[in-house]
DNA sequence: AAAAGCTTTAACTCGAAATAAAATACAATC
DNA sequence: GATTGTATTTTATTTCGAGTTAAAGCTTTT
């Protein structure tokens, strides 16, 4: 599985390296920064909250890829305008975050497809995946904090059947429908005025062209936003942490690609209406709205569910 | 810290045998068993989800504090009608549930005090606990499933300032006003008669003389389960587990017992009240009485905790 | 003075070995 | 045949040492 090879310094870094370099690239972007602009070791230690070593490490590593060039004792400038750093981006290896994400969900699979059974030991998965225990237990906290698997007593953890069930899924949105109307709903919501426009932006490229072409973890990763943005308007930080739980929770079982196109579209529209409603103050009407978007969004999973599981037999092992 | 004896056995199990012993103990005075009934090995594997093996060692830890007697070849057998177990029971060791609860309770009170900074090693955890790495670590992972904690990118634990501001506390009390009404007015809600007789039975044993002599870590469990059953009536278990989420978050600041006699009494008199309600099936009344009831106790806490401020200047360090 | 360059310190990870203890399998007894 | 008593196996925890690397401190350059 690790790469074997030490020929380059590149292949040298650790995978949290890898991420603050993706990091730098994504500040870079987002402050739109030019070419020949000085990216002080300091100013990047303050914004990514770790210390100058793995800083360095990144900017040397971007450097390897074109991103940046270094000047002797003066440090590291933009090799070119921040735009240009998508393709080059594509060349760095997957940052540690992303390993993790992909064991994540390759736990969360494997379990869902009944090849691991509902009670496990660290050791089964140690072997299963050919990881240390420190890497399984970490593994199982996470899924643990999101209420997908608990420690037995005695020894070995315990799937729990969350979010599996048809039911499960339609609680799921029946939650979302309390927590999130009533988040606009809230004496101190107050909307960003900034944060909506980029959602707006954001919401009219997926309408105009992302659908079709982006990945199904991206145009999740959108839509969940949105609706994490809207609630935390509200300044209720544990609205905000609720919803994130039950975004995480989906996420599992959403990722994998079986998304309905003309759904998205509606779904877009509705958002896109939602912004205006806000912007506009009409608070109450947005939170009906807001319900009612979510309700059909429920319906449909429900009903679509119920069909799969009919037809594929799929889950039958819960 | 830990007892070097070991000339009575007692000493020598662990705290998982002595918590299984407990929770025979409770089985025990749960179904009333009369003194000589059978325990067999068998029904408490199947009641307590563990092997023979913890569960042999925990009753000859039983017998040795008299509570049960063995025959050879025969098993084990109740000493003593079940009634009279209570004060046997004291004799037990701490159990590993309650030891594990120590730590936790003293890690969040240390914090609180800020004895402990902000961000926090594993190993300074480990040399000021005396504590392998493998239990701080439990510690912490608990601690980061309750959003108290997390761990920061590079190394190191960095405590979240969740709970320890008025402002927390507020919003805590606003988000259970917002899902607990809601898990009234669920469509799938359905009380349990049977559980909400006991409910009513609790509060009342607790206005009669409970207030008075019931410890505060006791009177707070039983306030925060009856609402637990009550939102547990809506079916709807990611309600209930954002209200557990809350109770286990409120429960480290509100153990230490600065309870007002008063307000216990009125929020009995209201539980009993909103049981009322409910075995009416006059769902939208106690739905309101609900919100109402947590309003109160919100607006009591909020104001308290600013003055408890404006004087201590407790809580500075945040 | 501020930043880069370099060194030292301290925290974490991993693997191996020893120990503890829960789960399981098997034998003996009622 | 069910239950207890005992032995074996498997899993998890702890400790220790080695290796890695983030954090922090110091020096040099601009």
């Amino acid at each position: 599985m690790k790469s074997a090879s030490s020929d380059t310094s590149v292949a040298n870094v650790n995978g949290f390296v890898t991420s603050i370099a993706a990091r730098i690239v994504d500040i870079a972007r987002k402050d739109e920064y030019p070419a020949g602009f000085h990216l002080t070791e300091q100013s990047l230690v303050a914004a990514l909250g770790v210390s100058r070593t793995p800083i360095r490490k990144a900017l040397l590593l971007l450097e390897e890829i074109g991103a940046v060039e270094s000047q002797p004792n003066r440090g590291f400038f933009m090799a070119k305008p921040a735009e240009k750093l998508q393709k080059l981006a594509a060349k760095l290896p997957a940052p540690q975050a992303e390993a993790e994400e992909d064991d994540y969900l390759r736990l969360a699979d494997d379990r869902l497809r009944g090849a691991i059974a509902e009670e496990v030991s660290e050791v089964e998965l140690m072997a299963r995946y050919e990881m240390p225990r420190g890497q399984v237990l970490r593994l199982l906290n996470r899924m643990a904090k999101e209420g997908l698997v608990e420690r037995k007593p005695g020894r070995g953890w315990q799937f729990l059947p969350i979010l599996v069930t048809p039911a499960a899924h339609d609680q799921s949105y029946r939650f979302r429908m309390i927590i999130e109307p009533a988040g606009i709903m809230e004496p101190g919501f107050k909307p960003d005025p900034a944060a909506l426009a980029r959602c707006r932006r954001e919401q009219m490229e997926m309408l105009d062209r992302g659908i079709a072409k982006w990945s199904p973890a991206e145009l999740f990763r959108i839509g969940a936003g949105f609706h994490e943005v809207l609630i935390g308007f509200s300044g209720n930080r544990f609205l905000l942490e609720a919803l994130r739980n039950q975004n995480r929770l989906r996420r599992i079982l959403e990722y994998r690609g079986n998304l309905d196109r003309n759904s998205l579209i509606r779904q877009c529209e509705e958002h896109l209406k939602l912004i205006d409603l806000i912007e506009a103050g009409a608070r109450k009407e947005a939170a009906a709205f807001l319900r009612d978007h979510l309700d059909v969004a429920r319906d449909v999973k429900t009903t679509k569910e119920r069909a799969h599981k009919r037809v594929s037999g799929l889950y039958n092992h819960f």
